[in-house]
RNA sequence: GCCGAGGUGGCAGAGUGGUUAACGCGCGGGCCUUGAGAGCCCGUGGAUCUUACGGUCCGCAGGGGUUCGAAUCCCUUCCUCGGCGCCA
């Protein structure tokens, strides 16, 4: 959510600024914000008149009937009164519905660094990291591999469960704790606290974490329940704190969270259909940082650093992306986007989304920053979250990228000590 | 799930239908002091109007209701604590 201050400000900053995004709609709804907004302050001077003239006649009754007397017509003005001010309230309550819902849609603002662009065509590659795997074979794709390791079962897990779900087996399961562990640990001797969020959430704390969209496109809804699956950690652990002002001394407060996350992906029909590249249900663990504004861009680059970190010790060949104008998504202010290097489809694939949000979910969740103990709340902080490993998309890029030409797969060194020294993923006969 | 007790500012804690959220603690500023401390004074949630000085309104877990008037009475949802039940 942006500041209606900013707005009212410096309207044409925000113009300009969304403009950017190459959608003209939201410049239709900053100005009926803009024209909202005035009506509004209007008309709640005229309501708080009105409530003032309410409680001076209130105190008169109140005096006459302390002195025993008559206070008849005293009431029958204040009854009149209160007949305007319910008019006036429900007028007011409505432009506010109104402004909030604009501002709740309203994208964030971007950064100077965002580059121009239309779609992921756009995007900006600002690194590449490793050798691309040479082979003297044709490269199998990472689910023939994975059917027939015996490590994921698609069809199965169709008939249980229904399409992008996966039984994952055997030493799938010990590859994906493997992954997960690794990613903690890193993480952990960094400093992140680990956290362990809820799987579900109710609707207010989930408004303030994303846009009103992916409430239908990405969420899944428990039945007769105000409980919605989290789609990441990111989403619980940025809601942790809703509501409360944390002290300047304990920030940049850096957690490390750990989940299965659950998508919908509606808005996905047709796209990697087959195999564990894009399913209902995944394990991640997601770096998230709350921190003083002026500290968030250089904690951004600090997470950069971290997902680079981890891609390199898995040996796994990346590129770095600055995601451009037209495919950030609404919350951020600058994304960068990870790719790991998919031998079979021959493409640089998304395994990481490292995004700063700035103020725009800290101001709808109401988190704030005071100075110290006992100071007075000072402004909203700034909130930052990245994945540190997705483990089904990692999956996919590990058996790709160490596949040998008999199908066995050679398990990156630093995960070996996670599944116990062993160094290659072979079929069991 | 059932029964009971609760939810008031950064914290602690009064207020149980009639203007002001008492008294503390913490925090900020000022006076005093060589300095620190103590003491004293002012301030310390949000919105809005005003060039300014300064007004006005809202805020007692959320939402609704009763009333001229609600932190206070009623309904409802959420949460916390205790007791019972169920459960890995």
């Amino acid at each position: 959510m942006l500041d209606i201050k900013l707005i009212r400000e410096n309207p044409e900053l925000v113009k300009e600024n969304l403009a950017k995004r190459g959608n003209p709609e939201s410049l239709i709804m900053l100005q009926e914000l803009i024209d909202a907004d005035k009506r509004w302050r209007e008309d709640l001077t005229k309501l708080n008149d009105l409530r003032h003239d309410r409680k001076v006649c209130t105190q008169e009754i109140a005096t006459l009937k302390k002195a025993r007397q008559d206070a008849t017509a005293q009431v029958e003005k204040a009854k009149t009164i209160d007949t305007q001010i319910t008019a006036m309230e429900k007028e007011v309550t409505q432009i506010e519905q109104k402004t909030r819902q604009i501002l709740m849609d309203l994208p964030n603002l971007l950064h100077e660094t965002v580059p121009y662009g239309t779609s992921d065509q756009d995007n900006v590659e600002t690194k590449t990291w490793g050798k691309l795997p040479q082979f003297t074979f044709t490269p199998k794709s990472h689910i023939d591999l994975a059917l027939n390791l015996d490590i994921v079962d698609l069809e199965r897990a169709g008939k249980v469960a229904g399409a992008r779900f996966f039984f994952l087996k055997g030493l799938g399961v010990l590859l994906d704790y493997a992954l997960m562990n690794f990613a903690l640990e890193t993480l952990y001797s960094k400093g992140y606290t680990p956290i362990e969020p809820p799987y579900l959430m109710k609707r207010e704390p989930y408004e303030g974490v994303t846009s009103l969209g992916d409430f239908a496109d990405v969420l899944y809804k428990i039945e007769n329940e105000d409980l919605y699956l989290i789609a990441t950690s990111e989403h619980p652990m940025a809601a942790m704190y809703m509501n409360e002002v944390i002290k300047q001394d304990d920030l940049p407060l850096k957690l490390a969270g750990v989940s299965a996350c659950f998508r919908k992906e509606a808005g996905a029909h047709g796209k990697d259909t087959r195999g564990i590249f894009r399913t209902h249900q995944f394990n991640k663990i997601e770096q998230f940082i709350f921190c003083m504004p002026e500290d968030s861009w250089q904690l951004h680059e600090e997470l950069a650093a971290n997902c680079e970190e981890i891609l390199q010790k898995l040996e796994l060949p990346y590129r770095m992306v600055n995601v451009c104008t037209g495919d950030i998504g609404t919350v951020a202010a600058k994304k960068y986007d990870f790719e790991a290097w998919m031998p079979a489809q021959g493409a640089y694939r998304e395994v990481i989304s490292c995004s700063n949000c700035t103020d725009y979910q800290a101001r709808r969740l109401g988190i704030r920053f005071r100075e110290k103990e006992g100071a007075p709340p000072k402004g909203c902080l700034h909130t930052l979250n990245s994945t540190a490993i997705a483990t089904g998309r990692t999956i996919v890029a590990l058996l790709e990228n160490c596949q040998q030409e008999d199908g066995s797969i050679v398990i990156p060194k630093v995960l070996r000590k996670y599944m116990g020294d062993m160094e290659k993923i072979t079929l069991k006969r």
